[in-house]
DNA sequence: GTGAAAGCGCTAACAT
DNA sequence: ATGTTAGCGCTTTCAC
């Protein structure tokens, strides 16, 4: 099993090797009939160019890489599918490796991706990267660089998000819609991007159906867990009779509520009605379903890609681009907690 | 910005660019003075070595591909998790592909890590693959593979799994060992081995301990869903006042099967226990929270990628080994759903 | 339309 | 202990 070199499938043609490459490579200046030549003989002896030198010429390796606060995780699982599907389709693969959330594992994964020589990165950044010197070496180095999801403002780049502000607005919209007219949030400290986005929505959409924002009806956890969520649940409990309507920033923190309900005996959707956020598969299998808002990881890892892959394209024709944000729209899911 | 090459530092240095690479590398024949002046100045030059030129020197690209069923999949994020985990720690990256659990698929992914040149594979043979030339090509051709959680008898290679039999036989007793009489299993078709395995493990149980297997307790869904273990669990409803134990195969089953309990006023665990398989993260927010069989796929993962990482070595020194297949153990994990 | 030749940056066998 | 040299397999410029 001899490798299938340019060389070997020269000599058995008795032409150069570059006259080979060129035929393989779709280049101008090769006749038809050498071409269909080297096609054939190429096919047959099922010629597979060897990458490591490919790589080596042309300093590129076709890898890019993707880090992602948590792999284990459902809405970040299916960026990665996303990511690696389209990806694929372009002849690229993905390296992925987590980041924990946490800033010294960032910049680690970083720096490990960029000894490996990918072509671009994908990046989302972990909660408690505050500062971004890190990142912005990266982009100054002229390394293609894609923010998703979790993004700053003070990094100048390409990025992927939804609108937090909006649909945390529709989903609160969607309570009121319904009827409700006391509406509870159920959130965590307001310090992540977007849980504060998340906030300001439901403020929003209060203000905007003359609502009052009512500051007893904020309750905020210590992370957005499912405990968290039932801890509010068990506070909205005591308060059920005024309120009707429960938006929690997470599907975990809403499943968590609903849990309470339930073991006070509170009717959902009847008594109140509770509203998620994320859409997270968890969300079509409690009863009752959960209604939620669509936070679209396929698509956000697909388009993700399809940025960083425009970006590396303009970097190898020294075109630049000004860096823009695509928002991915999001929708509200109604299910049976809601009605 | 120009690159800092072995060729540089030499010539900074005055010396060969063997020298400097066998400084780098630790040759046992290099002067202690050479090779700490090497050494510093590679430091601050911030010397990295082009990867690709090492690739396609040495032709090994320091990569794996690690093939999964499903990406968007507890249980398999969390081996690509372990996986990714222990591969870093050894300088290795992993490109992460899905079949899908089709045998198209499967072959295509495969091919295309081949074209990439990995140094070994990890693979779970999707739900319909029933022919495993592909497979066995690639362990003719030389490149390592491991197989992992789902594997074949009819392949002779290393792999990584768990003992179904022994778990489900585990979850089994667990019940018995509470006091149930009359156990139900709720399953899918017996046709994926690890079905296959559990339900042996469920009979297995019953008869060690002088129970009989009655085929009327037997329930058999169309695939593994929380639909499918909803409707067994009606079925169980009807019957409720013999069954009072249930072992379903999968924790989604157990889950639907929960919720028609629930629905039915039946409660769970006083008339009824109920213990799934998997130990999905699911599993503790039900209510009950869920008892079930840990599958400790992170375990699976980092094992997985050590064993193939043997055997990448073991390849490069021509060392033959004789086919190994690592079990790793499972545990109840016994929740307020059985008591 | 074809080929010769340079070279990407590294490692390792061999010579000194 | 150090240096010389020969590639790894490919792409691409330049000459013909």
């Amino acid at each position: 099993m001899s490798k299938v070199t340019l060389i070997k499938i020269s000599k058995i043609l008795g032409i150069s090797k570059s006259t080979v490459s060129k035929a393989l490579n779709n280049y101008a200046d090769v006749s038809p009939v050498t071409k269909k030549m080297v096609l054939n003989l190429a096919e047959e002896l099922n010629y597979k160019p060897n990458i490591f030198a490919q790589n080596l010429r042309t300093q590129e390796s076709k890898i890019i890489g993707l880090i992602i606060p948590e792999i284990v995780h459902y809405f970040f699982s299916t960026i990665i599918q996303g990511v690696t599907e389209v990806a694929k389709t372009y002849g690229y693969s993905v390296i992925v490796l987590q980041s924990n959330d946490n800033y010294k594992s960032e910049v680690e994964q970083l720096a490990f991706m960029l000894d490996k020589n990918v072509d671009g990165i994908l990046l989302s950044l972990a909660d408690d990267t505050i500062h971004f010197k890190h990142v912005k070496d990266i982009i100054n180095q002229g390394v293609p660089l894609v923010l998703y999801d979790r993004t700053s403002k003070l990094i100048d780049c390409n990025k992927v998000v939804i609108d937090d502000v909006k649909a945390a607005q529709m989903a609160t919209q969607h309570l009121i819609d319904i009827g409700c007219k006391k509406i509870a949030i159920i959130r965590n400290q307001l310090i992540s991007q977007g849980t504060i986005d998340r906030h300001k929505g439901y403020k929003k959409a209060l203000l905007e159906n003359g609502m009052q924002y009512d500051k007893s009806l904020d309750f905020e956890g210590l992370d957005f867990s499912f405990n968290a969520g039932k801890i509010a649940g068990n506070k909205i409990c005591e308060r059920h009779e005024e309120i009707d309507g429960v938006f929690a920033v997470t599907d975990l923190m809403a499943i968590g509520a609903l849990e309470a309900l339930k073991e006070c005996n509170i009717a959902v959707p009847d008594q109140v009605s509770v509203i998620g956020f994320s859409n997270w598969f968890l969300s079509q299998i409690t009863s009752p379903h959960l209604s939620t808002v669509d936070q679209p990881g396929y698509e956000i890892g697909k388009t993700a890609f399809n940025v960083l892959y425009q970006e590396i394209q303009n970097n190898k024709n020294n075109i630049k681009q000004a860096a823009r944000t695509v928002v991915i729209p999001t929708t509200v899911i109604s299910r049976a907690s809601t009605k």
